[in-house]
DNA sequence: TCAATTTATTTCGCATGCGAACTATCTAAG
DNA sequence: CTTAGATAGTTCGCATGCGAAATAAATTGA
């Protein structure tokens, strides 16, 4: 229990994550693609035809947050939804046109957003608050406790 | 703009802000007080009889937020809203007994959520994250851009 | 084969917080 | 005094994402 340590880490992390965020929203032109939503882009760009559990997965996302997700996106016309042929519970999802357009746009807004995370910091300190984020997933985890 | 930086900054960032508030909002035992809660009651613990706007501000969220955030409070008892006496448009906020008794118990409980949030990092690296994520507020600035 | 269980996804109700638009009230200027 | 802002909050519709419960299809065992 070191003594003066506490930055009050809860809410600079809080608000930092929704500045971002905010910022990130507020800055997609069109009508489109929230940061969440550029991730699933991402994701699909990778693997497109992923289930919905394998995108869920990789964005860290529960079944209700990619459900969601997948409609919004799906109705913006920007990803499809097809029943997967070998597994009558599952569905694939696979970008569309548009869906291929935005994240290609939003892959450009990304490097401003990552210089935006990086510069005036040393690739030592970057490591460390990587390393530190990585580890504070890790630190409170999903499913259990203690 | 440096080639191999980009740690996933923006995805470390959100995962690592909903893992924590997921782990608070999971460990919070009677019916109460998530994280965004408690910390309206240490504003007013430190504060108390705060304008709606002052608290917003404390908390670095806009008008609805706070709004929000009061009104689900105030139904569960923990604050009171009182008119300004000098001040027809402006309300007080005030802790009641069980707001007060919410706040020492989450006061507690955040001595174990900065123990999670820096065991293992030295003083120096805690310093550096701290820095950082107090960097990005000013770097995703709420009002204007560039 | 048929019941029990597991797995993939959906649905519901909720908390959070945003931007835009609205309502009062207060303040300043003429 | 009266009007034109400015200011404090509220309301609305939305996106995000959670936990719990429900649905449906697949798998496993007896």
């Amino acid at each position: 229990m070191s003594p003066r340590r506490e930055h009050r880490l809860v809410f600079l992390l809080n608000v930092a994550q929704r500045r971002l965020q905010r910022w990130m929203a507020a800055r997609s032109p069109h009508g489109g693609v929230t940061a969440a939503q550029s991730g699933l882009l991402f994701v699909l760009g990778q693997r497109d035809g992923a289930l919905m559990g394998e995108a869920g997965a990789a964005l860290d996302l529960g079944p209700p947050g990619i459900s969601g997700l997948v409609d919004r996106m799906t109705a913006a016309n920007l990803i499809e939804r097809r029943a997967d042929p070998d597994d009558g519970r599952a569905w694939r999802l696979w970008l569309t046109p548009a869906g291929r357009a935005a994240m290609a746009q939003s892959k450009a807004g990304l490097a401003e957003v990552n210089a935006r995370l990086t510069d005036g910091f040393t690739d030592a300190e970057i490591d460390v608050v990587a390393r530190w984020l990585a580890t504070m997933q890790s630190r409170f985890p999903k499913g259990e406790d203690e």
